[in-house]
DNA sequence: ACGTCAACTTGACGATCCGTCAAAAAATCT
DNA sequence: AGATTTTTTGACGGATCGTCAAGTTGACGT
């Protein structure tokens, strides 16, 4: 930790030397290792030993980097967290109401899960206290920082809808509580649909819009104008897909996509009630 | 340990042999160790071996009732599950509109998470399919069984409401939906609430209201009437503790409550808000 | 060029935990 | 009682984690 006291280096970056420099390369270097032996094998197949086996590097230097497993997994998180800001920073230039803009962040945070599922799964375990009680405090920081990024960039979109009119606060509801409501249905739709496929209930959605018709619902039920009912979300869900994320949605795989590609034709009608139970 | 001697209780299930009603009983005490070791250490130190040390069974005879490490994790969940549905069905009797037994239901399962956070953190992880792979296919179908009957009577409870006019289905938007959202809702803001309790969005919230906020929010959005303007579901959810789940509140530790153990003063106001009649 | 020393790297090692299996013990059958 | 089946036991092998003493490297002053 002995600070270079040369100002000059010191002041560049905060990579002081040309070795720390390249120190800092060889940690990322190790996350995208660490990123294809998750997804080539499954999180559960990911460890220190195979880790190191892949790497250049030995165990030592590895323990230099990730002070724990735990820690190796909030380093990953951190960069997940990292590449969904970049998503969400793709979505400034958007042209659209308050609510549109808002609905594709919920689109950005699925499609962003739809591209790293394992990833997602390592990011809501590594809540737990087990994991975060065995990560260094560095790394826990650093995660917070960019939580905190996140929350910010929601929080100032529901600021703008109020200042706007578009969305009403009223005595006992904040608008952290509408932020809070936001992330809580965007979190708890994408979890589900992630984790919990085998359930019956979930193979009789249409997955394609589930997340647009939950936030949907909820948005509705904040008031905020324009209601689905007086304006064409489900067109703007398509919109968000072709003028902000096209090269995302083209790299992902077809198979379980979950987000329309283009749009389908909406032949859904009648018989939505039946849940015939036999 | 002391089985029942008593043949009454032996024959009454479908139990074939003493033997194996003692075999039965012994699980459950396996169970109820490894909660204990849960709740006493946390997750990340409930590990096979302590709960060999803790019983007086040796490690294979614990190995005849899980398979592995992940398939005692999953009869924990099953337990849990159990529990859970034992909950719900205290509500049946509860009077009040259709929307007040749904919110009866999330009262039910935020209770259920706040009596059991650490159960709750691994019924989460237990979804991953690295821990499903590893569990036995008759846990994973008695889970999978549990599952079922948790959704049926929510189902149920949501189609009771179309039935009788609450709650309208539209054409996109079909009861699967609706309970779907319901679900995700509830679960989202469950986990979250659980987890991130770090986050400062989380601490700037009020706690007791939120879950009640976050489904009363998404239920005006489905248009389930009478609406959270028409009727003070605040009082209801106060109801709900006193009527139903009077017990369980006490069992609860005052810290870190998030439900009201009694109505607090409602200073604010029965003049107006959001919650109440204009 | 070269010596020095702090910082970095190495891999063998001890500790922990998982799950198995042959042999012993207990229960059940004949 | 003796034979047969079921259950229990705990020592063991294998996987993985994280450490540390010893070795190596490279920046810096001379």
């Amino acid at each position: 930790m002995a600070c270079d006291p040369n100002p000059v280096f010191c002041s560049i970056r905060r990579l002081k030397t040309k070795r720390q420099q390249a120190i800092a390369e060889r940690e990322q270097a190790l996350l995208v290792l660490a990123e294809t032996i998750l997804e080539e094998h499954g999180a559960s197949h990911l460890n220190m030993d195979k880790l190191v086996a892949a790497s250049d590097y030995s165990k030592g230097t590895v323990y230099n980097h990730f002070s724990s497993k735990e820690d190796l997994f909030c380093a990953l998180c951190v960069k997940y967290l990292r590449l969904l800001l970049d998503r969400l920073a793709k979505i400034d230039p958007f042209q659209g109401n308050t609510r549109e803009k808002v609905l594709a962040c919920h689109y950005a945070y699925r499609l962003h899960m739809l591209m790293h599922p394992t990833l997602f799964m390592i990011a809501m375990m590594s809540q737990s206290p087990a994991i975060r009680e065995k990560s260094s405090p560095k790394r826990l920081d650093e995660h917070r920082e960019l939580d905190r990024k996140v929350t910010l960039l929601i929080d100032q979109l529901h600021q703008d809808a109020v200042k706007r009119g578009d969305l009403r606060v009223s005595i006992g509801v904040s608008v952290n509580n509408l932020v809070f409501a936001s992330w809580a249905m965007s979190f708890g739709t994408n979890s589900l649909l992630a984790v919990a496929t085998n359930l019956e209930t979930i193979q009789r959605l249409e997955m394609d819009n589930t997340l647009l018709v939950n936030t949907s619902l909820l948005m509705d039920g904040m008031g905020w104008v324009p209601l689905s009912t007086e304006f064409d979300y489900q067109q703007t869900w398509v919109r968000i897909g072709r003028e902000i994320f096209a090269d995302e949605l083209k790299q992902l795989p077809r198979a379980n996509s979950s987000l329309p590609a283009n749009v389908k034709s909406k032949h859904r009608d009648s018989e939505s009630n039946a849940v015939d139970t036999d």
